[in-house]
DNA sequence: TATTGTTATACTCTATAACTATA
DNA sequence: TATAGTTATAGAGTATAACAATA
């Protein structure tokens, strides 16, 4: 049982929110994994917090859109790519996909030319101010990504990384 | 350097893609904390992936958003709220929540009232019927996240679940 | 027939800010 | 003056499906 009153509830208070979980699932008398659910919930608030962090401190200024920059990134990463394994590799739908291209062409960020081989694919890379643009912003994303693993130890980070290794590859095949 | 072919990206192979930013990013002369870069990037990976999971697998056959079901979760846990209180919890902006509350409000889920002693606040409730829904829908969300969190052994989780609450509680902090 | 990319529709969520009613 | 909730606006993302061009 939890001490805090009613109508209060933990606000940033993780422990005392996962202890009221437990309490209160014990009283609906339901069978609940309670590690596996620590596990992502906990996922989903990290994710939330660095995601908001990552587009105020460095997107925001550059008026890029979380997917926009994704989309920089990638083909900074790996070069010039089809339309479709952008869109795998960005994690959006090629609809989505669509309407970011457009924006980023429309600013001359990113070309897009069909294959000669075969006219339904779009080729699509980034034009030299793209590269400048992914290379002054990418530092300013990492840095707020060292902030948000600089609360673990170095041990924790290969734990950490491990296991969500991990858990992205048996994601991936299931 | 990578065997792989320029134009065919990893596609789910995670070790190779982690191999190849290291290559990209030595070529272009960073400083980039690659620990820091493969912690975040990876949560964002399973968040996206488990949460597109939990969707298609327990919401969507309930017309559910993800919001909606985190609302109903709030108030199951933590019983009659002040709206305030509610937008924190379920990381919403005020304006958000107004919207989900009429919607959930106009399907008998949820309940508001004025409180009497200060007539600003609203104090919001699961009705009978929104207790039965949120019953019946979390063992599948909690049965999807045994499947993602599935993927890691006994000591893996242990360690993934301390590692993430001290992400979370350093990122309230600062 | 199948695939690629585009377009269209409808919905959800976001941030921001103005507005109201209350305190 | 400050706060809580509502409303409004514009933008970004989603799913779904239809479509034209091409294979």
């Amino acid at each position: 049982m939890s001490a805090r009153p009613p109508h209060q509830p933990h606000l940033g208070d993780l422990i005392g929110a996962e202890r009221d979980i437990v309490a209160r699932l014990a009283e609906v008398d339901l069978d609940v994994d309670y590690d596996a659910l620590a596990v992502v919930s906990n996922i989903f608030r990290v994710a939330a917090m660095a995601r908001r962090r990552i587009e105020q401190v460095a997107l925001a200024p550059e008026r890029l859109s979380w997917t926009a920059f994704t989309t920089l990134w990638v083909l900074w990463i790996w070069g010039e790519m089809e339309s479709r394994h952008l869109a795998a590799e960005a994690n959006v739908t090629k609809g989505t996909l669509t309407g970011v291209l457009d924006t980023l062409e429309g600013r001359g960020l990113i070309t897009r030319r069909r294959r000669t081989s075969d006219r339904r694919l779009v080729m699509v890379a980034l034009t030299d101010e793209g590269a400048e643009v992914i290379a002054r912003v990418f530092p300013n994303v990492n840095a707020t990504e060292v902030e948000v693993a600089g609360h673990l130890s170095s041990r924790q980070r290969r734990a950490m990384a491990g296991g969500l290794r991990a858990m992205v590859r048996g994601l991936a095949e299931s």
